[in-house]
DNA sequence: TCAGATGTTCTGCTTCACAGACCATCGTGT
DNA sequence: ACACGATGGTCTGTGAAGCAGAACATCTGA
């Protein structure tokens, strides 16, 4: 017999269970901002400045760019953003946080932030700066090889 | 000014576009188990023989126990699982793999394995064990504190 | 100037999760 | 023994959500 490989193993499980945890909580923390969670990373990415496209923001974001399109409908609504024809390239539209945005986001940052350190309650703060930081980096690497995919497929032929 | 916090530095970003990466890949790698990544943690959970009922393992994997129930519906028709009746309690099935279900179930790790070591590339051998015990930590402490989410309630009350 | 690529929006469709009702069974109390 | 609420499982309806595809405007390169 092998070893019992529990589903508590699995990266996967981990993963959704940790994400599902955070959403409910964020849910909440977000309250306000239309669009829940993803409608604040919306106002954060916009906040930034770079990647002010739609499709830029939708592909960083990793939703649809038809998704995008409702989700800004619904933060232009509520007057968080605007959106401005982008002078350089009059197919495009840059969102712009409007005062209103900028203080909601703010706002929303914060509650994260306490929601943050709770999820990651059970670890110390050496552990959870380091989770954050590989987590990141993985998010980051695995961001840019979006077509590598393929090298995977090919191994998982061997099965 | 404050510094710029950009969407990189937020965990739920970094949870949300890691799972989508792994979910990515894990759907070619579970390919042939029904209901994708979450048929074969459905098997995988079946496999441990703790946690057998249905609504246990709803719970456990965080899905609905009415999806739970076409989920199996799907493996059963696959020849993956039984549905025995429980003898101990006559309302409840215990889920238990078949032959089939064991060696695909075994398949499937075999795939997800090469996976999880794909997506967690940018990291050297160390660094990946620590992101793995540490997202199982965090995991396994969110699971089980379900209804503890009232004290983050009240923090955020005071923003 | 023309052809193809790109950014955005809109329409239609399919999938999917959740709420709620329903049935069978268990456990407890009387 | 019986009645009651709680629990496990299933089914039905409904609403949301995302994606494919087309449409339109605009850019870019030949």
């Amino acid at each position: 017999m092998t070893s019992p490989p529990d589903v508590e193993q699995d990266l996967g499980w981990a993963l959704g269970t940790v994400l599902r945890s955070y959403l409910r909580l964020a849910n909440e923390a977000v309250a306000g901002v239309p669009g829940g969670p993803r409608g604040y990373q919306v106002l954060s990415s916009a906040a930034s400045g770079e990647r002010t496209s739609q499709l830029a923001m939708a592909q960083s974001l990793g939703v649809d760019r038809t998704v995008m399109t409702y989700l800004l409908d619904d933060l232009e609504k509520a007057g968080l953003v605007e959106r401005k024809p982008d002078p350089a390239d009059r197919r495009a539209r840059r969102v712009l946080l409007t005062e209103a945005g900028t203080a909601r986001l703010c706002a929303a940052e914060r509650g994260l932030r306490k929601v943050e350190e709770h999820l990651l309650g059970p670890l110390d703060p050496d552990e959870r700066h380091t989770l954050r930081t590989l987590l990141q980096r993985v998010a980051l690497a695995s961001g840019e090889r979006h077509g590598t995919a393929c090298d995977v497929a090919q191994e998982l032929e061997g099965c």
